[in-house]
DNA sequence: CTGCTCAGCTTGTTGGTACAAGCTGATGCA
DNA sequence: TGCATCAGCTTGTACCAACAAGCTGAGCAG
């Protein structure tokens, strides 16, 4: 074990003693001057050691506050149960999970029509550049963002199902109002990727340093061909997605949850 | 749009200019001494709006070398059929991707008895801190680490298939042995979630600021119980997971891929 | 009692300096 | 030729100073 630079022993220290709530979460640490003294080290010192811990997301900072052990409560998501294929409802189950969760629901909606960008028109099976229409839902949690929601659907689709394009929700969900119309979604293929936020994501979602998103694309299929694909934005800290495969009979036996 | 402060701005020049293929993957960007005197600002400023790039994953800096533009090829990797429930193949799917990717896979091994920590014992429903069967695998592609996988067998199961407590590899796969003797994994429960490494990770899987690393929690279940529980921890930027959910003929019409 | 102001705390930003440590290519010795 | 050394580049670590900007509670004016 060789000898660590001070910023790093600052770090490690305060970290362990995070693991070991002495700083619980939620709980502020003692300011940098208090540091400094501790440590017998310079502010910038102190400070180094601090952005350390902040992008590793363990604590958060805010000017003339001070620094904050960060809580990790995660929202678990069942991606495989969340558009059920024998029950479709798109947006909804959003609104119940959170609902249901005890914590309040919230989100802004808009309606766009644009050219298709590259990676939309892969998935589609159509065109790069040709329009597309975007559904777009900005989601919150209590009032704190949680996720962005993008959907697009091909033109074609739009022609013959034109409620997509009009403003206004879809009371039945999306899924269950293009079902109606013969267009039933009979699989889908899902993406899910991590990296840490463009500044346009970190604005959206008001996430600092040491937050990272998770992507999770799904295009779904009709049975001839691809009708749309939703792009979610997430704050990776605080959202885990699960997947049940095959039989879980013996998942539910002996335990509630 | 209020005024930036300086280190801002040159991250968001810099950022543009990466974008915009001014600094293509593998470039290095101009030195801290040559940005001071672009952008008339101290070193301290300059490390600052760099230190912003790195911890957005966008470059990566040496001591000695300068900041480098990293590259991001992601690696796609189909969850669900990674373990085809009829067709169980379990680390060889690893070799196999790697290997038809045209790189060179390579993974150290090793086999520990331990008592079972708090989230393994729960998903495999057993007491907490009863032994459990511990398969490490470290896992690298040319050279580069890759992604470290934990599979955790209860100590019920071992008795009865004391081939998964021996140090060597079960050549025909632990999910074809277990199924051979009459457990067949008939579901599994996937979690999926994404957060910046601990410095231990950062140290196994060679990460710096920047990169978080993305958690898959994949627990097997037999008709009747848990079998087996597999944490495999990746880079989070260089990879990705897809699942494919119910019809998806029409997803491989027309296209090769 | 209510509401405003402001002192005094916090972190944020920017400048400076000095030396350590890692990498590379040129130089020069054997 | 081949190898070792070193100058000169790079980033890393550590210190200092000063002022800006955001937050909170004490205390004063009404």
């Amino acid at each position: 074990m060789t000898k660590q630079p001070k910023y790093r022993q600052v770090a490690d220290v305060l970290r362990r003693e995070i693991a070991n709530g002495v700083f619980p979460p939620g709980a502020r640490l003692p300011s940098e001057n208090d540091l400094q003294q501790r440590f017998d080290a310079s502010r910038n010192t102190v400070r180094n050691g601090l952005s350390l811990l902040v992008s590793e997301g363990l604590i958060t900072s805010s000017q003339g506050l001070g620094y904050e052990v960060r809580s990790h409560e995660v929202f678990k998501l069942n991606a495989s149960k969340f558009e059920n294929l024998n029950f479709p409802q798109n947006g909804d189950a959003y609104n119940t999970d959170v609902t249901n969760a005890g914590r309040r629901p919230h989100q802004t909606f808009r309606v766009e029509m644009l050219p298709s960008p590259e990676e939309i028109a892969e998935r589609l099976k159509i065109t790069p550049g040709t329009k597309a229409v975007l559904r777009f839902c900005h989601r919150y949690v209590d009032d704190v963002p949680w996720s962005t929601q993008a959907t697009y659907y091909p033109a074609w689709l739009v022609d013959e199902s034109p409620r997509l394009a009009e403003p206004g929700d879809i009371e039945e969900g999306t899924t269950r109002y293009l079902a109606a119309r013969g267009l039933e979604q009979v699989g889908y293929f899902d993406e899910i990727a991590a990296r840490m936020p463009t500044p346009e994501e970190a604005r959206l979602l008001e996430i600092g340093a040491g937050v990272p998103v998770m992507l999770w694309t799904r295009t779904g299929y009709s049975t001839d061909r691809p009708i749309r694909c939703t792009i979610t934005t997430f704050r990776g800290d605080l959202n885990q997605m699960n997947y049940e495969i095959g039989d879980l009979a013996a998942r539910s036996e002996n335990e509630p949850q």
